[in-house]
DNA sequence: CAATAGATCATCT
DNA sequence: GATGATCTATTGC
């Protein structure tokens, strides 16, 4: 098994651009959808996104935003395109991107990434990785790769610095599949869960 | 391959 | 004091 990157870092930063601020003030659903095929960097360590769910408000039993406004879900309610971390079962960290206008809550899991530079460092932090698509595929494993902690509680990722989400000048065209949210007890059979159809680093079909 | 047990802790009841 | 937006190793078919 081959960690080399698919795309220089360098070569990636030149054809993107990190996403502004309005893109994340939108219905949570179009942010989700829109996230598909864009970038996220960490550092030198980058990957597309291939799945994430959708988490919306008061409405929404299985988002943390429900039960109204807490310590730790204080990002939710403030201005978009922040990053909302947390830890899950006492041992894994996931990643959520802050969605809607300032003032109302929403947000994006990350699922999951398909690998495209700095692969040999996430290798690194996740040695239990077999293959480049268990390094990435489900939201503890791309958080654990890509060195993604709740240090970076409140992070905006609009701002140029290691931590962005970015489209390619160039954008890809690809199918968005739906289904059901993964792992959760609550609006079980909402379809909030979007992923690119087809795509091999998807966490499960 | 599918099913399952065990790890481990911040948050809220 | 219970719960949970998970991952891994192990067991059994």
């Amino acid at each position: 098994m081959q960690w080399r990157d698919r795309v220089p870092f360098e070569q990636l930063e030149s054809e993107t651009e990190i996403l502004p601020e309005n893109f994340f003030a939108r219905p949570t659903v179009e942010v989700a959808r829109g996230l598909l095929g864009k970038i996220l960097t960490h550092g030198r360590a980058a990957g597309m996104i291939v799945e994430v769910e959708a988490y919306l408000g008061k409405e929404d039993r299985a988002a943390h935003a429900s039960r109204g406004l807490t310590p730790r879900t204080r990002v939710l309610f403030g201005p978009p395109g922040r990053a909302y971390v947390y830890l899950i079962y006492g041992m894994h960290e996931c990643l959520n991107i802050v969605a809607e206008p300032d003032g109302v809550p929403g947000c994006v899991l990350i699922r999951a990434l398909e690998p495209l530079a700095g692969i040999a460092e996430m290798k690194r932090r996740r040695p239990a990785a077999r293959s480049l698509a268990e390094l990435t595929s489900g939201p503890g494993r791309l958080t654990a790769a890509l060195g993604i902690t709740r240090k970076h509680y409140g992070c905006d990722l609009t701002r140029p610095g290691p931590f962005t989400v970015r489209r390619w000048r160039r954008e890809p065209q690809f199918e968005i599949a739906r289904s059901p949210r993964i792992g959760i007890r609550h609006c079980a059979d909402w379809p909030l869960r979007f992923y690119i159809a087809g795509n091999p680093f998807v966490s499960r079909p």
